[in-house]
DNA sequence: AATGAATGAGCCTTCATTCAT
DNA sequence: TATGAATGAAGGCTCATTCAT
């Protein structure tokens, strides 16, 4: 069971350290302009060694992508338990501070290198659904408790709260995030307050109609 | 006066073909993955061509986007007037159904391709800014007629509705829209209640608690 | 006789042009990076229009250097008679001055474009021939005349002419002739007693041993 | 201490090789004729290879030129000494046999291809300065001692020599060199004296007249 | 005769991937 | 196992030259 489990080990912590650096050059340039001889500089190793441990640079940046999925998947099995919404709460800041405190791949989540990644990559497509699923779900109990809108599908929601967190994506509002710990928590707390009334129970009513006009009278 | 006005006419048709299949592939491969071979074979033209009309490939793709900018510009101008806020929601529809019917460039507006470009190309950035700074300005006069939180700045109140587009990129939710003429509208109704409530003026008010349960008591 | 003289006088006209901007571009440029292009708009006509001038580039740039050594040719039947010696010197200061002060061709003569021209190209090749022979035939006579060295050859006196003028070619060298007038005509005095006093009949007499020590003695 | 020194030793061999054989290449065809598929084929190896050990075609040529240079000026340094004359004999000795036997770079040293490269590239205007700077410091004491004229700047006279090697560039010398090792050093003496007569203390004495005739009287 | 438009062929450069040690 | 070295396959761009009008 533990047979050779030094080398192996060191042969994981290795692969930990490529999938890093990887993550982090694929937040920085993209999936087209990440390179593997900038990637095996970086990690100090040479090119086929690199090539010892993922047979193709698509293979290595879907592993990427998957380790994230997976270390989502393990903070929802994780997350201390609350109200549905508290949790959902707990999830959304907890993915914004990952992205970008410390560059994460869902930085660039929906960029081009992703979905061209996942339209080839039934592995990675899982991976993703398996997470997505989990929201889903989340979700949906909190609609169960009468906390979100029933009318919207889970999946509108959960894709919302994906989408929502682009909006730290454009350089001018980066910025702002990137200032103080204040800063980056008031942020955070605008964006989840507009997500969580985008979404709450009590919005979705009339449709076609602005609700809005409903609420001023 | 009109002198050569049919050559230019025909010019400009190649112009806007060579410019919208760009687009075509801009969507379908990404920056990196466009490549001027395939791009002047899809238009049934030479390579050489292409360079006739656009000096480089970088010229060309900033056109295309600026184009998509320019399309949104004059809707703006254009639009019949109402409230802010209908001509907000005018706008919203607007640009998703140009984004998914027409396979438009927004459709990957946040995505690598687009910020390395606009990082290096201040026309294309300015192109972009003026249209958000349209934007902007009708959200503003929103909240100054009291129908959008004062607390949330426009910039933001923006970016998220961009963002949420983007809810549609997923292939999953893209069969929903590219369904019958019904279901898009209804999934477009969805998106855009969603939005408006979580900017609405009613909507944030107690920071860091979920309003929900206010709502609800 | 006449017959479309004034068309025909006309082309003649154009040619002329073409063939004047083409050696400046030639001089400016190199000959691997004088375009068509360039050249037709230069002229002020376009490419198909060059084309119906000269059948190919390269015959184009051998007319350009044709013309050169034609009008350096008639220099030659026209100088003035005086002495061979005179007649050299007439020759050099012409063709030194024709050079920078016309940026002719002759500046570039004998780079890269000129030999490899040359090597594929025989009517360039006779042309160049002819003058470089009337040369010869000039300096035989001052050789007959005892005032330049029986023993140099005459072909390599002539060559060593033609090279010693490149001395100007240098940007340093440059600059110092396109000063003022009296500077270059110091500038060619100074090059031209160079070249005599190393050419003189005097000068060349025991081979193999510097003559400086001799002199010195 | 030589850890790798037979892999380092391969590189560097395989480097000059590429060097030599690219110098070969530039005489023949010039800067802007000469492609890297064409050499890369004659060094045997593929194009990416070449790209491995020189950033571009311009580090490539320049190196090949500044090498040329280093040749030269290392043979400055270890010239056995003797009279300044008699070094520059040496020197100019060196150069035209270097050049014409090995088809060294300064055959086509002040073609096109060299002037346009140095323009833009420091590096190898320096190494050719400091070329240049010591042979101008050996004509200043050749002028010291009365051997050289004290009137022809050490520039013009360093130029002079060599302009002057560019003679044996016509195909007509070429072939006079390329004979018996005894026409070489024919040729080359005759070459020399002209030189050295040309810019011999006691030549240049009396401006505009041709000294000739006071050599005579 | 003159030209706008088009193109085949080619060149420099890059990169994911593999070979040989 | 690790790597220095090598490369096939492309991609962006240019240019002399020709067609069609």
């Amino acid at each position: 069971m533990h047979k050779h489990s030094y080398k192996e080990q060191e042969k994981l912590r290795r692969e930990q350290e490529i999938l890093q650096k990887a993550g982090q050059l694929l937040v920085e340039h993209g999936y087209a302009n990440l390179n593997m001889d900038e990637l095996a500089d970086m990690v100090g190793i040479s090119k086929p060694t690199l090539y010892q441990h993922f047979k193709s640079k698509e293979d290595l940046i879907s592993q990427v992508v998957i380790h994230s999925f997976d270390a989502m998947a393990e903070h929802f099995a994780t997350t201390p338990k609350g109200t549905p919404i508290e949790q959902l709460e707990d999830v959304f800041r907890w993915i914004v501070r990952t992205r970008y405190a410390h560059s994460h791949v869902f930085a660039s989540a929906d960029a081009d290198s992703f979905w061209m990644l996942m339209r080839n990559n039934a592995p990675l497509a899982a991976h993703r659904e398996r997470v997505f699923e989990s929201l889903c779900q989340l979700i949906e109990e909190a609609k169960a408790e009468g906390q979100l809108s029933q009318e919207t599908p889970a999946r509108i929601i959960a894709h919302s709260m994906f989408c929502l967190m682009n909006v730290f994506k454009d350089p001018s509002m980066m910025s702002e995030i990137m200032g103080t710990e204040a800063q980056r928590e008031k942020a955070i707390d605008t964006l989840w307050q507009l997500f969580l009334h985008g979404v709450a129970a009590s919005a979705i009513s009339q449709q076609g109609t602005p609700s809005v006009t409903e609420d001023k009278a």
